[in-house]
Order: C-alpha cells, then sequence, then structure tokens
DNA sequence: TGTACATCAGTGAACGCGCGTTCACTGATGTAC
DNA sequence: TGTACATCAGTGAACGCGCGTTCACTGATGTAC
C-alpha cells in the first residue's frame, strides 16, 4: 500500500519545484519588463544555463500561457474565496437573527450585495498586489502571442461567479429588475444577443438585468484599469479604495441591488 | 514680400513630409508589432537605412513619445469635431422651433446628451479604426517607456471636453442632480478629494455629480476596452454598436442626463 | 548671375548587445532483473 | 541486495537573427558675397 502511494521520487518533486520557481523567476521578471517575457533572462535570475529552461517548458510563449493561467486561476480563486466568506458571514449574521444556521457555500443566501462588494475588492486587492500580471491579462494583448484554448475556462472564472452572484439575487428578490418607467432604451438586435446568450447559459433573468449586468462587470474593471494604467493621477490619489467602494455601491445602486 | 514669406525650401518641405512618412510608417509597424516600436524596421519599410532616421528623431523613444501626442491629438480632434457638430445641428433644431438661429460653437446649447453620445462613438470610432494606437494610449503602459511631460496636456483633451460637457449641462439644467433620496453613499475623504479637484478646475457642480462623470467617463472607456481587447468574444458580437449606444444611453439616465 | 562655403540628408560599416532555440555532452537519479 | 541499463536535468557552445546607436563619408541643397 505505502509502497504504491509512496512519496513521489525526489526527481519528480525536484522538478515540480522547479516548475514553480521558474513561474515565480518569470513573474517577477514581468514584474521589471512588461510582457516581453525574456526566457534567458528567466533562466539568469534562476542561476540556469537559458538551454536548461527547456526541459521545463517547450518555448517562451508556452511559458507565458502557464504564466496566464495561473494569474487567472490565482485571480479566480481570490475572488471566489472572498465572496464566499462574505456570503458566510452574511448568512451567519441572517441564521443568528433568526435563531438558526445557514450554510449554503458560494451560492448560499449572503447579501448579494456584501458578495458584489466581495468581489470588486477582491479584484482590485489582487490586481494591486500583482499589477503585471494584471496588466498581462487584461491589458493590450501581447504582440505575437495568441492565447490556446487552455485559458478561457481559467479566464471565465470571475465572470461567471459575477453571473451567478446576479442569478441568486433574481431569485432571491434582492436584485430588483427596476421598471423602467418609459419605454426600454435597448435595442431589439441587443436584447436577441443577450437572450441567445442566457439561453445558452440556462440564466434565469431578463435581458434587461444581464445588461445591467454587463455594466458593472465592465464598470468594475474599468475602475481598475484606469486606477493602474495611471488615468487617475492627479485626480484621485489618497482615496483610492474609498473611491471604488463607493463606485462599487453606486454601481450596485444602478443595477438594482 | 513674397521673398520674406516665399515657399519653403524644398529641403524643409521634404524635411516635413519624410517625418510625415517616417511616422505614418512607425504607425503601420505598431499596428503589427505592438507597443515594442522597431526603429530599424521602420526604416526598412521606407526604404532607409536605418541611421538615417536619426536625422529625423533623436531617438527611438522620441519617436514613440511623437507618435502618442498624435495619437492623443488626433482622437482629441475627432472628438471636439464630432461633439462640435452635434451641439450645432441641435443648436439648429432647437433655433428652428424658436424661430431664430443660435451659435455658440463647442460649448453651445446643444442638447447635452446628443454631445455625450456624439462623444462616445467618436472616441469608439477612433479607436476601431485605430486599435494599435488605442492600445499605445490607453493599454498597459509601455514597459521601459515613461512619458514625458509634452503628453499630457493632448492626453486630457477627451477629458477636458467630457468635463466642459458635463458643466454646461449642470448649467442648462439638463444634468439634473438626482436628489439622492436616502443618505449619500459618498465617504468624506472621497468628497474631500474630488470638491479639491472641482475646485482646481474652477468647475460648476457639486462633488456628487463630477463622481458620475468619473463613472461615465470610466464606463465609456471600460466598455471600448473591452470590445478592442476581447472580452465580448461570444458574448456580444452582432450588436456590438448597439450594445455601446445602448449602454451610453443608460449611462446617460445614470448620471442624470 | 556666379562662385565659395556651410548646412544638411542619406549611406554603409561597425559596435556591442540580447534574443529563442538546437545539439552533443556529462553526470546524477530511477528502474528492471 | 547488487548490478546494468534507461531516463532525465543541466551544461556550454553555437547558429542566426534583430536591435539601438555611433561615426566618418559623400553628394546634394541652401546662403552670403
Amino acid at each position: 500500500m505505502l509502497l504504491h502511494m509512496s512519496a513521489p521520487s525526489i526527481r519528480s518533486r525536484l522538478r515540480n519545484e522547479l516548475t514553480a520557481e521558474i513561474k515565480a523567476a518569470a513573474r517577477r521578471q514581468l514584474a521589471k519588463e512588461g510582457a516581453n517575457l525574456s526566457l534567458r533572462a528567466v533562466a539568469r535570475e534562476m542561476g540556469m544555463v537559458s538551454s536548461a529552461v527547456y526541459r521545463y517548458f517547450p518555448s517562451r510563449d508556452d511559458l507565458l500561457t502557464a504564466l496566464i493561467i495561473d494569474c487567472y486561476d490565482e485571480l479566480g480563486s481570490a475572488v471566489e474565496n472572498a465572496v464566499e466568506k462574505a456570503g458566510e458571514k452574511a448568512g451567519e449574521r441572517a441564521g443568528e437573527r433568526a435563531g438558526e444556521r445557514v450554510t449554503q457555500g458560494a451560492a448560499g443566501p449572503g447579501r448579494v450585495l456584501d458578495r458584489w462588494l466581495a468581489f470588486g475588492h477582491a479584484v482590485r486587492d489582487w490586481a494591486l498586489a500583482n499589477p503585471a500580471e494584471y496588466a498581462l491579462i487584461y491589458g493590450s494583448p501581447v504582440p505575437g502571442y495568441k492565447a490556446p484554448q487552455d485559458t478561457i475556462g481559467p479566464a471565465a472564472r470571475p465572470t461567471d461567479l459575477l453571473l451567478g452572484l446576479l442569478a441568486d439575487g433574481a431569485r432571491s428578490g434582492e436584485l430588483k429588475p427596476k421598471g423602467s418607467g418609459g419605454p426600454s432604451l435597448m435595442p431589439a438586435t441587443v436584447a436577441a444577443e443577450l437572450d441567445r446568450m442566457r439561453a445558452q447559459m440556462a440564466m434565469e433573468f431578463p435581458a434587461n438585468l444581464l445588461a445591467r449586468g454587463v455594466t458593472a462587470w465592465v464598470q468594475l474593471f474599468g475602475l481598475i484599469n484606469f486606477e493602474l494604467f495611471g488615468r487617475f493621477n492627479g485626480l484621485i490619489e489618497e482615496s483610492r479604495r474609498d473611491f471604488f467602494d463607493y463606485q462599487l455601491r453606486v454601481m450596485a445602486g444602478h443595477i438594482g441591488l
């Protein structure tokens, strides 16, 4: 038994560790030089000869792809954890009030507003802690590089989570449709496309609300882009976190949360 | 007389033309290779030897700076023209109705909503026509490059125009403060910073409204970023222009326009 | 108007550098008997 | 348990390339008298 499951060979353990170390060195390079990742610079930082890196990644682009996937996954996990925690806290509060405990995990009944705020701050916190990585995945596309299929799953994690969050809100009634008094502004073409997308995802709320979800999504990443890429320099300096939080709340109100 | 003002020498005329041609070639390179502009590639495309470019630009970074300034100015002009035209049209309509003509140019009395829409579409149209250039000025910062002072003036043109537009709206009453029934969400820190900024610009509307201006500004560029950098792929495909227009109108409603 | 000199644009070679990738090699780790 | 062979990680040299920038040069354009 123990023999079969026994410790992985020293070689394969080292391999995993070194693979991780190379990626870490590459990310440090990323911070210094932007997306123009240089294999040789990575090798240099590791104290290796450049050809040695080829034992771990078949080419520079594969290393870049691995980094991108890692970053998407890291951001995805950070956001999912933050949202889940916010949901639990809100769940506990609700439970205490009702005299019983409710635990339902990520899709649970926490106040949707709290989870939206947690979502936003988690993205921002990760981006501020990893600006080069954020630029890599949300900045301008890397010139010669074409993202392979493997990246699209991890890339979708935050978006999926956000959509799930809105669906929860719509189901629980926390997210109000905000009856548009006048005639809807939405052109038929847009409604058709959003409906198609909604059907594809088996979503439960109307196109109108989905569009507002997109608004919030765009706003969130737009805010982080502007903050990170220097558009707020000289405008908002000291109260950036407060400003971001404020904008998140305004957006929440805007989408009917 | 004519002698003093006479045609510029053939040499200086050629110099101007070639300077423009080099910049044009550089922008074509930009489209192919992203922000990693190569002087040698530019020279090659011009059929020149690489050292010849140094007669026109003292270094690669100076060429890049010239491009950035050109792009900001191009976008600025495009947006200003579009907004002015929208203002005139709206002014004419108003004039016809009132039986008289009103002409006041860019700061004129055109419906602010029309000018906001013109503003947004002008930015988007330019970005779609010049994606590499848009990425250069609004994408992730170029690794080694530090933008010099000369770029900040041109960079501010769209923002200034937008603020002017909002100020017009506030003055004319088209832009309603949207009385926030409950207590304001804005933290004191944010209000303080926005007030400081507003005072600096001699703006005439309250921090509350200025914050919404920022929201609209972020949303507009966030939408274009997402569209250009591929975030809408598979979500909104055929109705992108309509979607953008719809989002502009929703934003207008949101900020009280 | 014509000549002498100064200015300038473009050439071609060179410097020194970094890059991604290949390849034959050495020596250590793992595996089968 | 010990030996023979296979696998693998890392080395060092090399290939061929592109880069930004400098420099002495040639020949054309502009200017002063």
